[in-house]
DNA sequence: TGCCTGATTGCCT
DNA sequence: GGCAATCAGGCAA
């Protein structure tokens, strides 16, 4: 894997994709998301995940089968799925497992590494804290919308890489905003500082 | 066809 | 802590 400009950061291999979707999300804590917008880089460390699976779990989009809507979220691992929440906010999910087969892992907060001037044009008058606390927050500080929706990571200036540093203690729970198989442990928290 | 709900956020009190 | 904003699917009729 070719390293990623000055900071030797590397692109996660295809290889970690093809880990169980319960282990991807577990294991995305602690990496890293690079943007690149123009002459700006926005690097942020993964602090939130929450796994949907296809079989057994009807809070996930894809429980009833493909649609318009999640049509991306059934494409290969690496895939990258964003959709609109709530009629406003954009959330971003990673593949996971074989094309066809529909899982994925919701990123839902980061804490920034550098790039902090283009997240401050991006949520202006937020507290740093807010910055990414929540999956539409994510989305907005790194200017992510439908358009990367059915991309891949690696492409068009979005990238999942890895930091070289574990992330703290991992805490399961379940997951958030949902009212389907609330008793899942399927959200992964770290207390990961930068 | 039309109503209801939701993997949320941020403003207002 | 309450609640409005806003829209795409699911589902009932």
């Amino acid at each position: 894997m070719k390293p990623l400009g000055r900071n030797s950061l590397r692109p996660l291999p295809k290889s970690f994709f093809c880990h169980p979707t319960l282990w991807i999300a577990r294991n995305l804590l602690g990496k890293g998301i690079l943007r690149i917008v123009g002459e700006d880089k926005i690097l942020v460390r993964i602090i939130e995940t929450e796994a949907y699976l296809s079989k057994n779990d009807p809070a996930s989009h894809s429980f009833r089968g493909p649609n318009g809507r999640n049509r991306s979220m059934f494409g290969p691992a690496g895939t990258c799925y964003v959709y609109l929440s709530y009629g406003m906010h954009y959330c971003m999910n990673v593949v996971t497992g074989a094309k066809g087969v529909g899982e994925a892992v919701l990123l839902r907060a980061a804490l920034p590494v550098f790039g902090e001037r283009a997240i401050v044009r991006n949520r202006p008058g937020v507290r740093t804290k807010d910055w990414m606390s929540g999956p539409g927050k994510l989305t907005k500080a790194l200017e992510v919308d439908r358009r990367f929706d059915g991309l891949f990571f690696g492409d068009h200036g979005l990238f999942l890489v890895d930091l070289g540093r574990p992330c703290g203690r991992v805490a399961a729970t379940p997951r958030i905003g949902i009212s389907k198989a609330t008793n899942l442990p399927y959200r992964f928290v770290t207390e990961v500082r930068t």
